[in-house]
DNA sequence: AATGAATGAGCCTTCATTCAT
DNA sequence: TATGAATGAAGGCTCATTCAT
């Protein structure tokens, strides 16, 4: 591969998540990956080794694009209860609006494929979390547990309820949004 | 004539469990499951319609096993703290000890497979979780929210950790574990 | 095979034509049959050494049935038109009354598979035609020509023609088969 | 990019009818035909949906080769029996010269596969002949019977003997050729 | 760069047949 | 005798990938 075309690529990594997201990771070819891409599947492999290979470069391309979504822009990140509530909020807005992503992105990590691709994408928060976190339990803002419980305690429910309700169809309120955001700040606030 | 071998389908249970999680959904061959359950390909299509019912029916069979896990035997359902903690301690050791079981149910759960199963399977928490919130909310002792919240709030975090720790191969001390449990309990405590 | 149940040989007889007749020379296969005549597959192993045998004396069962039920019980074998009338709707009652049976049959000496099966089995006629047609020659009432050219000649156009109205689902009126007959035979009468 | 080989269709038929004739209907596995055809079984279903697709086109293909071949280039349609000897002489050529299409014909249409192949196909007989037909009726030089019967009763007897001929090794002589037409035909002048 | 053609390997499933009761 | 259980082999078909233009 030469002169790599971005919208291509990104065109590729559309239809490879529709695919996936329709008919199960099994049942996600080439060919039709291709088809709906609207490219020869053999264009696929101008840009990407073989299908693995998209995988992996997919999945770290989705995860770098949520971890940033977190932080949007101008962001402030004075270690404040404010400060996470936007932040809490930016990642349920995400997820809710890329969901198809976000469980792709599950089922890959939870794959024996995750092993392939560095670890340090396999992990679901990226360092600004650990910059954060820090300063937040310097400020005693929130208890000095490890990062990763930090992380799951906050992330977890909310992330969880948003891919339960993609199969129920259910929806979250604005009200209990705010409900749930305030249940999971208490299980880590000081 | 020969009789049924109850003991075969579990062992060609087991033996797909294990295939699914060392090569992967897609790269679980019902051969592969045949080879690793020591039975010939085609015997599995006595027990079993085809594929994807077999795996239907893996998924029916450890969700239910999970499901009665959570309850031990003659667990006291009073509706207290050390009840929740009880029930939630024997939900990490489940899904510490049956890892592999565990991340099975929440790839194919992820899955549009699930669309197949019945809607009552699709569920993390069986009728007794509801009838021990209803109890708890009335008794004041949780707050007033959806089973779906508190349940997600309660079990995700230490869920996820769990999960990642699978794949990381750190683990969590008993000290660890008590800390998160009681973050988690100040979530949806009153 | 000991004690030989020739209800059950007719069962299974009849269960292999049918199905053969329903899906086909190819779709038949043994555990089909085997439903289809209410026994398992296994036993049919009891009355034949395969499959192949099975189909070979299946052919050899019709073939003589068809070849004897052209000269009812006491049928005068005097070469006259009339006898060679009798005989001509003898068959053609024969194969529409047994079509499914007739077709097999066809299908069956078309195939490579008719090689196993021994020579004399192999003709359309049987002994008796060959005395009829020898007599008529020598009595001036039928051409000097091959008995195979005879027999083609008089029975080839009835027999294609009910084996296409099964098809078409077409019959032939009684008037008609008359004058089919009448046509066959002017190709051959002296 | 490559370019589809047209030829390769033809191969791939050829392929086929040597296989169905060797092996017989039911022993005719894609990958046989494949190795026959010199291609890849995978290429075959490039150029068809699947297996059944294929044997529907190859008997489309067959039969209306052999209609045409009864009506060679320029030949004179009046209605005589000099024409009707013609076109029987060129029928007989072809099933001798292609017995194995031929063969392959019969077998195809007697199966239920036949009814997936659009009626029209189902006829042993082209329009042609039909116009023909009709003509010779008018002209009073054939019997007022069913254009079926017609066919029947003239080219019945001959395709029947050269199929069977092909199984015992038998030849038909010139001489016999002309006897056997001389025969047809008494049957449906007038 | 792009793509339709081509394919060996593999998949799910069924088959004819044998085993054990 | 009769049969459900069991299986190696094979079938139809698809896949990820490469080739040739």
């Amino acid at each position: 591969m030469r002169i790599k075309d971005d919208k291509k690529i990104d065109r590729i990594y559309r239809a490879a998540i529709k695919v996936i997201n329709r008919d199960g990771f099994q049942g996600s070819s080439m060919s039709k990956i291709a088809k709906e891409a609207d490219v020869s599947a053999a264009t696929i492999y101008l840009y990407f080794e073989n299908k693995d290979d998209m995988l992996d470069k997919l999945y770290i391309d989705t995860k770098s694009k949520m971890g940033n979504s977190y932080f949007h822009k101008d962001i402030d990140l004075t270690p404040t209860k404010s400060t996470f509530r936007t932040i809490w909020i930016n990642h349920y807005q995400y997820i809710t609006e890329n969901i198809d992503e976000y469980v792709f992105q599950e089922n890959f990590s939870n794959c024996p494929l995750i092993g392939r691709v560095e670890k340090k994408y396999n992990m679901d928060y990226c360092p600004t979390f650990e910059h954060l976190f820090e300063k937040a339990k310097a400020a005693k803002l929130i208890l000095p547990l490890d990062n990763d419980y930090i992380y799951s305690l906050l992330f977890s429910p909310i992330s969880n309820l948003v891919k339960r309700n993609k199969i129920t169809g259910n929806e979250i309120s604005m009200n209990d949004l705010i409900q749930i955001f305030e249940s999971s700040w208490k299980s880590v606030a000081m």
